[in-house]
RNA sequence: GGGGGUGUAGCUCAGUUGGUUAGAGCACGUGCCUGUCACGCACGGGGCCGAGGGUUCGAGUCCCUUCACUCCCGCCA
């Protein structure tokens, strides 16, 4: 109890009857009958309806206060008669008649409403976002994320974890997402990098022997946004283990996120055991490395029928003969489909920027044949086949894509979306987790053609550690893993190299010197040399999974204060410009731009 | 860096093949109304039709340029 009230907005039940009490909030709504007013007022907690008829001298001046005002009522509690009363709310049962008032707040006229469940330009919403967060369901966001923080740290330390904070300012890496940079006063010239993770550090807390850490990390990188990727910051739940194995991460998180998701949601979990699949299938079968496993399209691989004498689709077979492989996605039973769902797959994908979906459905009279636009190419026997490898019956359509394998997976990933969206093939009331793991070590950069690590630097190849092959770099694979969910990749992860003298060596095919490893990773490749203990771990993003729980599809809606898309904050103006004064003492200068 | 969508009253939107004075709901203002909970009724104020240029007798509508917001590709170890 304050002097600005005695209960919260939620609060007040018949069991206050008749008593006097004082509520302070903002005015959520009015209902002026002229010579009674009803005024529900909302805080944090809820609202309660308060009433007041023109018998009250004040009824006049309180008629006019706008909404969105804040207001103290000092008021007594009244039952509420049979028909009036409202199961909508927790104090629906009573309602306050209004004894005085005083205004605590004024407001300018509002530059959108708070009592409304519609959608609003997103500029009006970044730039008021405190009259955004007023709102229901994104105050409800809020407090949602609050509360799964809140729950993920105490799951950590029951489990033996310990919280430690890490450096906001440290130095550039060359590896992974354009660094943000902070200028030093005190060493011209030199800058700062925020962190992309921390990564290096988690690792050097290992070698520490702290032997379990974790952190709520804030990340920073400057790379472009998306609906799922907040443009410069977002948090990590950032773990590190000593003395692990893949599995034993593996472990850890899939209780972690049993726990947190059956807590935060009531949407049903397929499988308490997450499922492995191995980066290159994943690649295969849905084109991506973060596969929605809710939706049951699978894409199967047709280049061999390609090459068949009684297959007379020229166009893809000569293109099969350069090189190109030949996929396919099949949706079951789609015969009855009209020709316009057909033109509209085909018409989308050409949008995409692929030359199209060729199609055919498997139809059978007395003999197999292809229905469709392709259909003709295929002889009985070859459709048979292609049966065979896609697992498709009578009545299903093939929907084939030629061209480079990056090419036609990702534009059967996209089409495997689409497909199942236009046939209403996914339940959105479920989660399907899964790991990704068997990452490539490296990979070639198509541009340069140089080989670069495809993934994490840092993490440990698999094999014989003493006898491993390095003649093939491309074919090493790493204990590096992903943990997705509904299509959303949730975090990665690796078990970490150890070994300095492995480091330099696979550095050393990414095409770093030793003495450049050690200029640039020189924390790191340091604290190996002195007793490292083997150790791994992982760091889900923190926004994604508050993004899942809340049923959302926009990171926004999960984040108090977020920029905009051009990394902007509107309501606080930045980035913005700096004085003379502040460029000279860094010892900086803005080249004009014309 | 590239592609798509959107931009009309404070807010959400409608506005026909180019044709009089650009509309509705909410909000705001005034009046009526004592049981509403999306209260109701009547009246009223409020518009550089994102900005600039062009075509035309005439542009919210057609063309060009540009800006803002957003979604996607690239990028994100």
């Amino acid at each position: 109890m304050t002097s600005y009230r005695t209960h919260k907005c939620n609060e007040l039940n018949l069991t206050h009857k008749g008593n006097k009490i004082i509520l302070s909030g903002w005015i959520n709504k009015k209902r002026d009958h002229g010579n009674l007013l009803f005024l529900d007022l909302r805080d944090n907690y809820g609202l309660t309806q308060c009433v007041i008829d023109k018998s009250n001298s004040i009824f006049k001046e309180i008629e006019k206060i706008p909404l969105e005002t804040v207001v103290k009522i000092e008021g007594k509690v009244v039952e509420r008669s049979k028909e009036t009363i409202n199961l909508n709310i927790s104090t629906g049962e009573i309602e306050v008649s209004i004894n005085t008032f005083e205004i605590l707040g004024s407001t300018k006229e509002l530059p959108m409403p708070i009592f409304s469940d519609q959608e609003y330009a997103e500029e009006i919403r970044l730039k008021y976002r405190f009259l955004d967060l007023r709102r229901k369901k994104i105050h409800q966001n809020i407090i949602l994320r609050s509360k799964i923080i809140s729950f993920i740290r105490s799951e950590m330390e029951k489990l033996g974890f310990l919280e430690f904070q890490t450096p906001i300012l440290t130095s550039s890496s060359p590896e992974g997402a354009r660094d943000f940079l902070v200028p030093s006063r005190l060493n011209p010239g030199k800058f700062y990098a925020l962190p992309q993770a921390p990564q290096q550090f988690k690792q050097l807390i290992m070698v520490s022997g702290f032997d379990k850490y974790f952190q709520i990390a804030p990340c920073f990188r400057d790379e472009d946004a998306r609906a799922d990727r907040s443009p410069g910051e977002f948090y990590q739940l950032d773990v590190e283990m000593s003395f692990v194995e893949q599995e034993d991460v593996f472990d850890v998180f899939e209780k972690l996120f049993l726990k947190v998701f059956t807590k935060f949601s009531n949407k049903k979990i397929l499988q308490n055991k997450f499922p492995k699949i191995t980066y290159s299938d994943s690649m295969l079968k849905y084109g991506t490395d973060k596969p929605d496993l809710r939706n049951p399209l699978v894409i199967s691989d047709l280049t061999e029928i390609f090459h068949r004498g009684d297959v007379k689709f020229d166009i893809f077979k000569k293109l099969v003969k350069e090189g190109s492989l030949v996929r396919c996605l099949i949706t079951k039973n789609t015969k009855d489909k009209p020709r316009s769902f057909f033109d509209k797959i085909d018409n989308w994908a050409k949008e995409q920027g692929s030359s199209g979906l060729a199609y055919f459905t498997i139809e059978k009279s007395d003999k197999l044949t292809g229905k469709g636009p392709v259909g003709k190419f295929f002889s009985e026997d070859s459709i048979v086949e292609i049966m065979k490898l896609a697992k498709a019956e009578v009545g299903d359509t093939v929907f084939l894509s030629c061209g480079k394998k990056n090419e036609i997976q990702k534009i059967l990933n996209m089409a495997r979306v689409k497909l199942a969206e236009e046939l209403d093939l996914i339940d959105n009331n479920c989660f399907s987790f899964c790991w990704i793991v068997d990452y490539p070590m490296f990979e070639k950069d198509e541009e340069t053609k140089k080989i670069k690590f495809s993934h994490n630097p840092f993490s440990m190849p698999q094999g014989d550690i003493k006898n491993l092959d390095f003649t093939n770099p491309l074919s090493m694979k790493a204990y590096q893993y992903d943990i997705v969910c509904n299509g959303v990749e949730l975090s990665s992860g690796a078990i970490r190299n150890h070994i300095p003298e492995l480091m330099y060596k696979l550095f050393e095919i990414a095409g770093y010197s030793k003495s450049n490893v050690d200029e640039k990773f020189s924390g790191m490749i340091n604290a190996l040399s002195y007793g490292a203990p083997p150790h791994g771990g992982l760091a889900p993003g923190i926004d994604r999974i508050v993004m899942l729980l809340a049923n959302e599809k926009n990171i926004r809606e999960v984040t108090m204060f977020p920029m905009n898309q051009n990394a902007q904050d509107l309501m606080m103006n930045a980035p913005s410009n700096v004085s003379e004064e502040q460029l000279k003492e860094l010892n900086l200068s803005i080249k004009k731009k014309n």
